[in-house]
DNA sequence: AATTAAATTTCGCCT
DNA sequence: AGGCGAAGTTTAATT
């Protein structure tokens, strides 16, 4: 079993060996795992004690701790990035605290057992995103119109124009015809622009009463004067909701989950 | 090097061993700790995907999985317990995968490569206890009256009267005798009546000029309503608050965080 | 079951 | 730095 640098695998080491190894771990900011048997005491804007049990504790190279009980999906305690670690032994115990002072909170986990400690060196440039996308968005509005507002009949999934492609375009109740713009974040300036381009643009074609709707989570603070002034339109709409929606209309059963994202 | 049933350590398992020893792992809802290179895609409410990179993977008896970045106290990925816990491999990659019925939501985790996979059978029966207590409250009264009201005076620890021992005794800036009755979380109908039964004992003993004061973070609903009724007051306390005071009182200092709770 | 409120909430954006 | 609002919020308590 070959030993690499940057990882340390040490199967019930005594406490002296687990703390030369989490030590110097430490000490290189490396990310370190225990498994064993624990105590552990919190102190900070509340107070808390766990009784003695056997827990996984991972502390991060970035000074982050977490304690997980071997049931539950959240930490039992924890303490978030910036921390500094404290690593000591006494005599068969190893005693691993981790304290902020804004606001001044510790953690201190007291090991008197070790079933495995391990050191790794993670490499990690992975880029995360988090949908639902604007493209969610335009599918559920044109899924369920209502979304919109009551009475809303989109026309096509997306109508040409000179300044480019409209998100949604339709009809209302009265049968006006209605541009809408899609923002997945918070809109500002330059959608509120887009979206008036685009109506200008309808009117242009020929089209005399034409509704300009922007729709996104929420709007930049002037965004709504903008819009007003430009006689356009805010409507309200959460990407989550657009995910329900996606979600609910897919029929996605039990089934389809199990195969889901091949 | 001993290898228990309760445990099992593979550094740098190929994908066919860990799927071995994971496969078996979650047959007997053991833990499982993963460190290795993998990608992460969620589905569910919202939708997320963790391009390629080095993390930890805990999956945990009850069915709850966690994803850890070298970074950060918060999981990048999470699913919590009662989850139905799938592994396969595909010639190299090993996939798990953690579904849930409601809402309907899975993770799925692939790994390329393994820099450790390891099973562990953790017992954890002790208890987890997080204060400020009922008793913490009212040593901070006790410590500061000025927290219940201006001038008010504690005359002793506790009052024994009929019903039970008082939780505060003492006497406002008017020398009124004050009764107070303290409550950790929000104050529900019992408590009130049970303030009304030691202000009714005190008054039975002679005292005629007698306050019943409730103490807790927030009271019921309609607990007020009952409180004005009875003629007794409420007073909002944060335990947190008193947590707060009763540290501050014990001059704990930056330094002492470094040796507390000996 | 649904609704409300609290959390060692945390985290991000804006003033 | 403080304040406000959202989160795959989660979780517990109450109606």
């Amino acid at each position: 079993m070959p030993v690499f640098n940057t990882m340390r695998i040490s199967a019930e080491p005594n406490a002296a060996e687990a703390e030369r190894i989490v030590s110097d771990a430490i000490s290189k900011h490396m990310t370190v795992l225990i498994v064993g048997n624990c105590s552990v005491h919190y102190m900070g804007r509340a107070k808390s004690k766990l009784e003695s049990g056997e827990r996984i504790l991972i502390v991060k190279e970035d000074g982050s701790i977490l304690v997980h009980r071997p049931v539950g999906y959240e930490p039992v305690n924890w303490q978030p990035a910036g921390c500094t670690i404290h690593a000591r032994r006494v005599n068969e115990f190893l005693e691993i605290k981790a304290v902020r002072n804004n606001p001044p909170e510790s953690v201190r986990v007291v090991f008197d057992a070790f079933k495995m400690v391990s050191v790794f060196d993670l490499v990690d440039a992975g880029e995360f995103s988090l949908y639902a996308t604007e493209e969610d968005m335009q599918k559920a509005i044109l899924l369920k119109p209502s979304l919109l507002e009551e009475g809303f009949r989109p026309a096509s999934y997306e109508r040409r124009t000179d300044p480019g492609f409209i998100d949604v375009y339709g009809f209302d109740s009265e049968g006006k015809t209605v541009v809408v713009e899609i923002k997945r974040k918070t809109a500002g300036k330059t959608a509120a622009l887009q979206l008036a381009r685009y109506v200008e643009a309808i009117r242009n074609n020929g089209n005399v009463e034409v509704r300009g709707i922007l729709v996104s989570p929420s709007i930049a603070k002037d965004v709504q004067r903008i819009l007003t002034t430009l006689g356009l339109e805010f409507k309200t709409l959460d990407p989550k909701k657009c995910a329900d929606v996606l979600t609910r209309s897919e029929t996605k059963k039990l089934e389809s989950f199990f195969s889901a994202e091949t």
